[in-house]
DNA sequence: TCAAAAGTGTTAAAAATACACCCATGG
DNA sequence: CCATGGGTGTATTTTTAACACTTTTGA
């Protein structure tokens, strides 16, 4: 007990809510806790700031030690200071959320959890504190985000079919999108690439690759723009 | 010191961004500080988290012992959490943005403030802190919000005219709006109501007075919308 | 009678939507 | 030859954008 202070403090933690993309579904990476409180509940990955490290890179060291990954898209989603939402003290976390594409981030358990692994966004189990609600809050940003800015690339492999493209969209928005309106929409936006490449293994019609334009889709993620859908 | 931890804690405050609008421009309300650091320059209303109050309790908390300013509308911007962002310790704060009319709401400095004082939003001084950067978190926040909610409710006068709606989004978004299509795209959202009362005391024709229709205004605000501006 | 702001519609261009069939491939 | 997903265009409706003059009022 050798930091003491004139007025009691909060803690800060970060935690992350983060979404990955399979063939099937958006999922959210969820650890399995290994400590009390909330021992053996499924919880996002975070824990506490450092003094001496920005938010950002708590977030980054937490989300390495307990679930492997690293170099992942990440951004602050919003603070929660419930003074309740602890059972042990008063805890103030910064959310962030990030967005990894499956096939190239694999995931391992590691210090304070006994387990992680992926859930469909849409049955998340019981999680402890008040990780539901911020897990929510993420993938309403998130619904909100793919309107006005393209995160395909975070999601996605870097050679991907419009198909999977059409998948992600409506995975994140929850309902159907037109196919031939979608491919005018996303085609008119100038951050795809077609590629003289197709598909290989699958058992119909190949369908064409494309990657993102990477100065056109940075431009779009700054500037903005309304996907319309 | 009474106060002892394991690991050090960063402190824990909010400050608030207050918008407020006038005839003339959109402002943004600042005290001077009459402590070090920054002694006697100009920063946003804000303090330290109390330990047994929410984060929004503690941002109305500090903006009525700073500033006077009561019952205004209140949403959580950001969180600012750089090592660096203050000479005297690590400290994380949780930025908020308000919306107050001034004919309402009046403001008087107090604790911790020599002044409190408005500040046309495009020219506010060199700020303590990284406050001119929150600032321009808040304005640009500001500028996404208005496109897909209603926010005169919380900056107008309770009756007021369509030219003055029309000015706020102007301030707001920084550039001119064309008065007919303003007029007939607010008028089609409908949460607006056209009053029997006309503008008093003014040397040229008298325009008509509206108010916003709660109900209505409420929902736009909760289901969002395009406002396509 | 002048100054100052209020109020009012139309047209043209662009964007959004709805919609159905043939194609290529592997099993 | 069949099942599976790939790929494509047009017509309609809706939305946006551009634009200028007459009215009212008080000074």
């Amino acid at each position: 007990m050798k930091f003491k202070y004139r007025y009691p403090r909060p803690a800060l933690t970060v935690d992350c809510v983060v979404f990955g993309l399979d063939d099937k579904d958006l999922k959210v990476l969820l650890i399995q806790r290994a400590r009390k409180p909330f021992r053996g509940r499924w919880a996002l990955p975070g824990g506490f700031v450092h003094v001496e490290e920005s938010l950002e890179d708590a977030a980054r060291r937490e989300l390495e030690e307990e679930t492997g990954l690293r170099n992942v898209y990440l951004e602050q989603l919003y603070t929660f200071g419930e003074p309740d939402r602890d059972p042990r003290e008063r805890v103030v976390t910064v959310a962030y959320y990030a967005l990894v594409n499956l096939r190239d981030h694999h995931v391992r358990a590691a210090t304070d959890a006994r387990e992680a692994a992926w859930f469909a966004a849409p049955d998340v189990p019981a999680l402890a504190f008040d990780h539901e609600k911020i897990v929510e809050s993420a993938a309403a940003r998130l619904k909100e985000k793919v309107r006005c800015q393209p995160i395909g690339f975070e999601l996605l492999p870097p050679k991907f079919t419009l198909t999977q493209l059409q998948r992600l969209y409506e995975k994140v928005l929850g309902r159907p999108l037109d196919k031939r309106n979608f491919r005018k929409k996303i085609q008119s936006m100038d951050f795809l690439e077609a590629l003289d490449e197709m598909q290989k293994d699958v058992s119909h019609r190949a369908a064409r690759l494309y990657r993102f334009d990477k100065r056109k889709y940075g431009q779009a993620t700054t500037k903005g723009f309304n996907l319309g859908i």
